[in-house]
DNA sequence: GCCGTAGTACGTCAGCTGTCAAACTACGAG
DNA sequence: CTCGTAGTTTGACAGCTGACGTACTACGGC
C-alpha cells in the first residue's frame, strides 16, 4: 500500500478550476446534457450543499460519478467531502461574476422546457 | 444585387425544426463550440442575414457546411438559398420566446470573455 | 476489528464530434 | 455552353462522450 495516509481529515483533494479559468463554452457544454441539467436544477432547488445521494438520478453510480466531475472540473458546481458525503454547491458567485444572469436564464429555461414537453 | 421578389425554391430543400421542437440542450450543445459560437456573435452583430461566405472561419468549407446544419437542426439559425448563396439569420424571436434572455446573456458573456481571454 | 454506505477508478463499448480532402451540384455571368 | 463561385456530400479518421459493471477506497457505526 502506497504511505498516501496524509490525505487530511475530511480530504481527498478536489481540482476545481479558479475563477478565471472558467471557460463560457465548458460551462455550457457541462449543461448541455439532460443528466447533469437536472443535477443543477436539483442544486439550484435546493439553497444548500447537497450530497451525490441526495441527487436522483437514472444513472449508475459510475456513471453518476462522472457527471459530477465534468460539472466540477467545468467550474459549474464545487465539492468537497464531509465524512462519507460528497457535497455539492452551485458556484453562483463565480457564475455570476463571469456569465452575468446566464444560470439564472437556463434554469428559467429549463423550467419552462419542463413545463411545456411533459413527459418524452 | 439579386432581387428579393423570385427567391427560387430550388430543389435543395432545408428543415427546420418548428419552434415548439426547439430543445433547450440541443441550443446549448450547439452553442457549446467555438467555431460556432462565432458564427451566433456574427451573425447578432449584423443585424441583417449574412452569406455562409461572409462569416470568416478558420476550418475547411466541408467543416463550416457541417457548424451551419448543427446550427440549423439546434433551431438556432435559419437558412435560405439565395442565388448561389446560402443565407443565414439567427432566430432571435423563436429563441426570445422559448428561452428569453439566453441569447443575450451568452452573446454577453461570451463577449466579456474575450476581452478576459484576449488571445490565448 | 468488521461491515455497510458513499463514492472512485478502471476497462470497455458504441456512438457522436470536429476535422479534412476530394469529388460533386447549383446557380449566375459572360 | 462554359466557367467560376458557393456550398454539399462522402468517406475517412482520431478523439471525446456517456453509458455500464466490477473491483476498489474512505469513512462512520456497531
Amino acid at each position: 500500500m502506497p504511505s498516501a495516509s496524509s490525505t487530511a481529515a475530511t480530504g481527498r483533494a478536489l481540482s476545481h478550476p479558479a475563477r478565471d479559468e472558467i471557460r463560457l463554452a465548458s460551462v455550457l457544454h457541462a449543461l448541455a446534457d439532460p443528466v447533469r441539467l437536472c443535477v443543477v436544477r436539483t442544486l439550484a432547488a435546493a439553497a444548500t450543499e447537497l450530497a451525490c445521494c441526495d441527487i436522483e438520478l437514472d444513472v449508475s453510480k459510475s456513471t453518476s460519478t462522472h457527471h459530477f466531475r465534468v460539472l466540477r472540473e467545468a467550474g459549474v458546481i464545487a465539492q468537497c467531502y464531509r465524512g462519507t458525503a460528497k457535497m455539492n454547491a452551485l458556484r453562483r458567485d463565480d457564475l455570476e461574476a463571469l456569465f452575468p444572469g446566464l444560470l439564472r436564464c437556463v434554469l428559467a429555461a429549463a423550467e419552462r422546457e419542463g413545463h411545456r414537453v411533459g413527459d418524452e
